[in-house]
DNA sequence: GCAAAAGTGTTCTATCTACACCCATGT
DNA sequence: ACATGGGTGTAGATAGAACACTTTTGC
């Protein structure tokens, strides 16, 4: 991709990027995952998986392939969040990025580290290192777009693996609101809004009484609620 | 701000621009502020008013300043809206815009021409002319989010003049959401949410009653409901 | 005195909240 | 038999929706 010819413009052009904020649950705690970055700047700091836009490449394109290249997680919902444009983000040349939020299912992703990445790995949320660039600032925000749909959409339903419990899915949610939930409610709630129908099948899982498994009726819809 | 030499770059760079979509409610309707191309592409045509971005500029204060001279409308609620960068979406060199939307008070704002427009004018929303670029995308995005956000938030009291009465914002509502409101809920909540206050005046409008007249508590503030 | 917009309460309905016990299983 | 998480219903509170008449003015 990379050609050793000089690109000139009349007007100086600023770079444009993509980073991707990619939260999962694991092990009881929201997580997000961070690159340790190989080069200057913040040389061996941990960043949010991205970088620089193709010039014959989409945004939401770029996104998931930096994400793919650097970290070999790929096919999760990815919606655009905000872009961050401040002069002085970046030490090396004036850049933009686009920021991206992702939600991928609890189930075991595989991390690879990738060319620009020398590790990728998962961090709660609640115990980030410190980050290069504005990336803090991104995961906040982030953040905050991940709860505030919480209460009018099912966007939370993304972290679900394919089949579930409805004492699994309310733990999400538990996580999420960093609060405890009734479960009568919760569950008449979520049976209601009709996104999730029974398998049939049962889940054994220790001493007590089997719980019933669901699915999503929709695995790539999105519902808007109210 | 031209300077005549050239800006070169190992890898190719986009532009970026920013666009801004304007909303207000000017003679019972919503309106959306347009500029006339006076160069190619899409000459003559009309579009969102917006501008590259430059390079020692942040993203919020390109858009205000490009709003500033293209329409010399200035001073108003400005919020990043979305970043819009198909590969095709400029003829001329790939681009990238990240786009704005903005309300302003119904009171007539003056408009002028500048350096990039030969014309500045505001269209009903729902009678747009063929628009250059994607911009018909973009303000149809941002039309959703000015709904969306009405249920949620004070936003729509953004389009109210200094001073007020109660059926005047009302009226804003209704436009809005292009259906009647019961006049006796709307002014329960209206007064409920302790976001006006009254000035003690009175208008008078006609052969009828006088309304009372109300002002924001908080001009600057916008607040997130429930 | 009439037309026209301002102003004002109550009832009904739907939704959300709080809350406690039995069930099925593994050990 | 007991420990553990799965599963279920009802009553009270709250918020939203529906609805009609009186008031004040200009002409």
């Amino acid at each position: 991709m990379s050609r050793n010819v000089d690109h000139c413009y009349a007007y100086p052009h600023p770079a444009v990027t993509t980073d991707v904020v990619v939260f999962t649950i694991r092990d009881e705690r929201l997580q997000t995952l961070l690159i340790r970055r190989v080069g200057p700047p913040f040389e061996g700091c941990w960043a949010l998986p991205g970088g620089f836009l193709d010039i014959d490449e989409d945004l939401d394109r770029c996104a998931a392939r930096e994400l793919r290249e650097e970290t070999g997680v790929a096919d999760l919902y990815l919606e655009q969040l905000c872009t961050f444009g401040a002069v002085d983000r970046d030490p090396r040349e004036r850049v933009i990025s686009v920021a991206y939020f992702a939600l991928a299912p609890a189930a075991r992703l595989q991390l690879k580290a990738g060319d620009d990445a020398a590790d990728a790995a998962w961090f709660p949320f609640h115990a980030l290192p410190p980050l290069a660039f504005d990336h803090d600032r991104i995961i906040h925000t982030a953040h905050e777009r991940l709860v505030s749909k919480l209460d009018y959409s099912t966007i939370a339903f993304q972290f679900l693996p394919e089949t579930f419990t409805l004492s699994e899915l309310q733990r999400i949610y538990e996580i999420l609101v960093d609060a405890p939930i009734d479960k009568r409610n919760f569950r008449k709630w979520a049976l209601a809004i009709q996104q999730v129908e029974e398998t049939g099948e049962l889940r054994r899982h220790g001493s007590h009484r089997p719980a019933r498994v669901y699915r999503l009726t929709d695995r790539n819809r999105i519902t808007y609620l109210k």
